[in-house]
DNA sequence: TGAAGGTGATTGTCCTAGACAAAATGCTCT
DNA sequence: AGAGCATTTTGTCTAGGACAATCACCTTCA
C-alpha cells in the first residue's frame, strides 16, 4: 500500500535511466566529469534528480543521437542548448517534401485515422518495395529528426510508428503463407528494439518468393540458433538499428555465425552491414533494406 | 572491420546481461557472494563468462522468475538444477488441459500457419471477451511456465506470443475506429515491455464504446502524459506486466497522476494494481484484464 | 585531391568493495 | 488461520580509478 495523491518532483538514477536511455553508470561519469547533472540526495545519500534536469538531459540525449559530442553539450546553458535544437529546425526546413509535410500535419493534428488512410493509399499506388524504401524510410528518419529538434513530439514519433506497423502488418498479411524456399527466420538482438525494422524487412521480402518466420525483437543469440535449427530455416535474418555500438553486435554475430550450422546463411541488415569484413564465409550483408531481397535471389539462383 | 570468421567461447558482462536479463551488478554481487558465476578474465582484468556458466545462469533466471529464491539456486550443482527444472515439468503434467496440450504439439511442430488457424477458429467461437480471458491469459501463462521448465523452448514461447498478437491484431482491426468516448490512451512504462498485454487491453476494448489510442510499450512518463494532453483523451491505461517491482511502478505512477490534468482518469492494469492504496482519487485499479471493460462501463455512467 | 596512418582527446564501460533499503521469510501472538 | 514484528535475503547504489574504443585532427604519401 503506498500512497498515490500527489506528484513527485524528483526522480531516482534508475528512474533517470528508463526516462533518457542514459545508462547510470554515464550519468554518474558525467556529474563527475562535467558537473551535470548535479542532482540532489536523499537521506541516505542517493541521488535525487529535479523534473527539469530531467527534461534537459532528455534533450541532450537527443542531440547526441543526432551526432552531436556529449563534451560539448555537456558545458552549455539552457540558452544555448535551445539554440542548438533550435538550428537543426531551422536547418533542414526547406528540404521538407510535400510529403513530409503532409505526414507531419496530420501527426500534429492528431488524427490517426487519416494518417492511416493516406499512408494505406501510398502503399497502393507505389507498390510495397517502392513505399518501404522511399516512403517509410525516410519519413521514419524525418520523424526522428524531426523528433530531436523538438519539431514533433516524441509521441508523435511513437504514433507514427504505430500507424506505420499496422499499415505494414496488414500488406504482410495480403500474402498467404505458402512454404516457400527460402525460409528465412527474421529477428534482432536484444536492446536493438527496432521492432518496426523487422516489420519493413518482412514486408520488402513480401513479394520475394520468400518464407518469413518472424521471430521477434530483442531475441537472445542462443535462442536465435535453437529457432533456427528447429524451423529448418535456410537463412537467419539480424536487424540492426543504426544507433547501435559495432562492438556488441559484431559479438553477437560472430557468435551466432558459430551456432549456426554451416549451410544455414547469416544475412545481416543494417548500417552495422557495412563494417563487417566480407571474407566471413556464410556472412551476408544488406546495408539498406533494399538489398535484402537481392540476397534471397542469389539465394535461389544458388541453391535451387 | 572485425573479424567474424570463427564463434566465441566466451562473453563480456554486458552480452550476458543482454542475453540472461540479470544486470551486471547482479552477476557481480552473485559472484561475489554465492562464488558463482565464477568467470575468466581477460588481459586487461574484465570478466569473461565461458557459455556454459551463461546457459546454467539463464536456466537460473528462468527458475527466479517462476518463483525460487536465488539464494538456494546459486548453491545448487549442475544435477540438482536439472532436477528442479525436471520436478516443475512432472507437477504440472496432469493439470494440463486439451487445449494447451494441443497449442503446445502445434507449436513443437513448428506449424505456425495451422496454430494460428486453430487459436482464430477458437476466437470465433469463444468472443473476443472469453478468448482473451479464458483462452491466452492462461495460454500465455502456461507457455512461460513451460518454458521455465525447458517443456518447450524459449522460442517456442516467442512464436506463441508472435502468432497470438497476429490474432489479436486482426481482431482489433475488425473494428472501426468511430470516435466513441471515452478515448483512452493505452501504454506501458519502460522495462515493462510486454507489448502482448497492450494488444490483449486493446481486444478487450474492441467490443465496448471506447476509441483506443494505443501509444506503445515501453513510454517515458513524460511522453505519457504529453501524449494524454495532445488527444485529449478521457482516460490513460497503464499496464504492467505481473513481474515488475513494485516500487519503479509506483513511483511511475505517481509521477503520471501528477502530470496529467485531474479530470483524465488514470486506469492501473496488472498485479501491480492490487497493491496500490484505494484512495487516491483518480486512480482506478483493474488487477485482471477482464476488470477494464468495466472501469470504461463505469467512466460513462458517470459522464454521458 | 584524396586515401591511409598516426596522435591525442573524448567518452563509455568496467573494476572493487562497502552500505543500505526493499522484499521475503519465519516467528509470535491473537 | 491472520496480524504484527524481527531477521534474513537480495538487488541496487555509492566512490573514484582504470582502460579501451572511438572521434577529431593532423601528417604523409600516392
Amino acid at each position: 500500500m503506498i500512497d498515490l495523491a500527489f506528484a513527485t518532483t524528483h526522480l531516482s538514477i534508475s528512474a533517470v535511466e528508463r526516462d533518457t536511455g542514459l545508462s547510470k553508470d554515464v550519468l554518474r561519469v558525467w556529474e563527475r566529469r562535467y558537473g551535470f547533472p548535479l542532482p540532489e540526495r536523499d537521506a541516505s545519500g542517493e541521488r535525487l534528480y529535479p523534473l527539469p534536469q530531467v527534461e534537459r538531459l532528455r534533450a541532450i540525449k537527443r542531440l547526441i543521437d543526432a551526432g552531436h559530442r556529449p563534451g560539448k553539450l555537456l558545458l552549455l546553458d539552457e540558452r544555448a542548448l535551445a539554440a542548438l535544437s533550435a538550428r537543426h529546425s531551422a536547418q533542414t526546413i526547406d528540404d521538407v517534401n510535400v510529403l513530409q509535410r503532409r505526414v507531419f500535419a496530420l501527426l500534429r493534428s492528431h488524427d490517426a485515422g487519416a494518417l492511416d488512410a493516406s499512408l494505406s493509399r501510398l502503399l497502393l499506388k507505389q507498390g510495397i518495395s517502392a513505399f518501404v524504401n522511399d516512403s517509410v524510410v525516410p519519413l521514419t528518419r524525418a520523424a526522428a529528426e524531426a523528433a530531436v529538434r523538438g519539431d514533433l513530439q516524441m509521441f508523435h514519433e511513437r504514433m507514427f510508428v504505430q500507424c506505420v506497423g499496422q499499415i505494414l502488418r496488414r500488406a504482410i498479411g495480403l500474402v498467404v503463407a505458402n512454404g516457400a524456399q527460402p525460409s528465412v527466420l527474421i529477428a534482432s538482438f536484444p536492446n536493438e528494439g527496432d521492432a518496426l525494422a523487422l516489420l519493413m524487412a518482412r514486408a520488402i521480402l513480401a513479394p520475394e518468393e520468400v518464407s518469413c518466420v518472424p521471430l521477434g525483437s530483442e531475441v537472445p543469440v542462443p535462442d536465435i540458433a535453437a529457432a533456427a535449427h528447429a524451423y529448418q530455416s535456410d537463412a537467419v535474418l539480424v536487424l540492426f538499428s543504426n544507433a547501435h555500438s559495432t562492438k556488441n553486435a559484431m559479438n553477437g554475430l560472430q557468435m551466432l555465425r558459430g551456432l549456426l550450422t554451416p549451410n544455414v546463411d547469416l544475412w545481416v541488415g543494417g548500417d552495422v552491414a557495412r563494417r563487417l569484413r566480407p571474407t566471413a564465409s556464410g556472412v551476408f550483408v544488406a546495408p539498406s533494406l533494399s538489398d535484402i531481397p537481392a540476397l534471397a535471389r542469389q539465394w535461389c539462383s544458388s541453391h535451387l
